[in-house]
DNA sequence: ATTAATATACTTGTATACAAGTATATCGAG
DNA sequence: CTCGATATACTTGTATACAAGTATATTAAT
């Protein structure tokens, strides 16, 4: 019906995404967001006149949602569900989860260019953070992130990361944006954070891996409380898997 | 065009569900068991005609098996990927990270129900070997492994259960209709090892969760040679978190 | 006024139509 | 025979059409 509002997602991020990924960028970025409320009804006649598509592309979109639990698709319509906290909170949960575990493999690897490569991105958003660009920043951040899962070469895991990208890439790029225009403490540190991330790959220090995680996940998430499972997982094992 | 393989997927098992679901298991399963070999490229249109449904369920099916790398989609056709030796640990890998994980968030909650539910569930499995029915009992072996997951509450957990669950699933049913026939001590193997979980939730006692996960994905899997991560995730900790 | 029955305006799932683009094969020139 | 251009038969992405089912509103009867 109306044009509902200004778009929210980056349009460079899906240029040559389908239609259907497009919009599903959108509408996450505006549930998360808030703009479309909780409890919201989407129906995809509706959608597909405010979008000026058709119901094809819709559906698509409302499918990749579902995926990610953001909306239910039930028989009358798409029900928005959002993000509660809890639900943040989870999703952080098994991103650490992850990470972790993607320590743990690549502290068996060659991680020389794996450190180069993020020492570049981490460059990257450094001249992001200086013009102020919030979105590039985000981008980079993100970036960053699914290199290192990326190095440790585990497809499932990569899988599960590419799963709760989506949905992560919102929360941070809606973070970020809000906080470019004054606190560049934040960004600063979150450098900082990423220069001990590449450290403690460089050097396979746990310890110091210990260290990044638990700055990084306070950082964004504001307070992790049960970082108990980075800390038991990293603190014993110190000998070889075999 | 022909008619060209009986259907190797559980036709009750997705009663409820569409058609492009449903197609999508079945050409899962078909990928997994090799019937359907990896580089094929699918058309949509062949698809369409082979199956006698039209291109729009085939397309939602492409989608899911996108999702779980079991085909990859490009330009033109969708090549099938398959699974690799590699994808199964790795499969397997993340199922014990995801247990692992749920088993620290139960031990803090009241288990009694899920006692219940479960002994329940494995006498239902019992039936399925008594009667030699491969089929329900990989769907209850599933729903054991799934109760558990569901027990800890954790949506986002959840949510990656629900994403390999398909995968995890064919690899089962084969695997248990190929032993249904001789190898009934196999089926005995895992009732016995159901009663360790069950017993190790009941008591909350780690030792006997570690046992239940060296059987258990052993069994399953033939070796895994990783079980460093639950052995060390589960070694240390006694204290609980707050 | 209340309740039951029916009509209507929605909803999704599937089928079909059309458009834009890509690979292959055919055909022609050298 | 080889190489290049064009034609053709594919491919997917999107739009539209149709069918079956559901909720709501309207209407009729008590």
């Amino acid at each position: 019906m109306t044009k509902s509002t200004e778009y929210l997602y980056p349009a460079k991020w899906s240029a040559s995404a389908s239609t259907g990924v497009r919009l599903a960028s959108e509408l996450r970025i505006r549930i998360i967001s808030g703009v479309v409320s909780i409890g919201t009804v989407l129906s995809e006649n509706t959608l597909a006149a405010e979008f000026e598509v058709s119901r094809s592309p819709i559906r698509e979109a409302l499918k990749i949602l579902a995926s990610e639990n953001i909306i239910r698709l039930e028989r009358m319509g798409a029900v928005v569900v959002g993000l509660t906290d809890k639900d943040i909170k989870e999703l952080y949960d098994v991103r650490l989860l992850i990470e972790t575990f993607v320590y743990e493999r690549i502290a068996n690897m060659d991680t020389s260019e794996l450190v180069t490569e993020l020492s570049k991105i981490n460059e990257m958003m450094e001249v992001a953070v200086k013009y102020k660009d919030a979105d590039e920043f985000t981008y980079q951040d993100v970036l960053f992130h699914e290199t290192i899962i990326r190095a440790s070469g585990h497809s499932y895991i990569l899988l599960i990361w590419n799963n709760m990208k989506p949905v992560m890439e919102s929360l941070i790029l809606l973070s970020m944006r809000l906080r470019i225009a004054e606190q560049s403490d934040d960004f600063s540190r979150i450098l900082k954070n990423h220069e001990i991330y590449i450290e403690a790959i460089k050097t396979k220090d746990r310890n110091i891996m210990i260290q990044a995680f638990h700055q990084n996940f306070d950082d964004v998430q504001g307070k992790v409380e049960e970082l108990w499972l980075s800390q038991q997982l990293l603190s014993k094992k110190r000998e070889p898997k075999e």
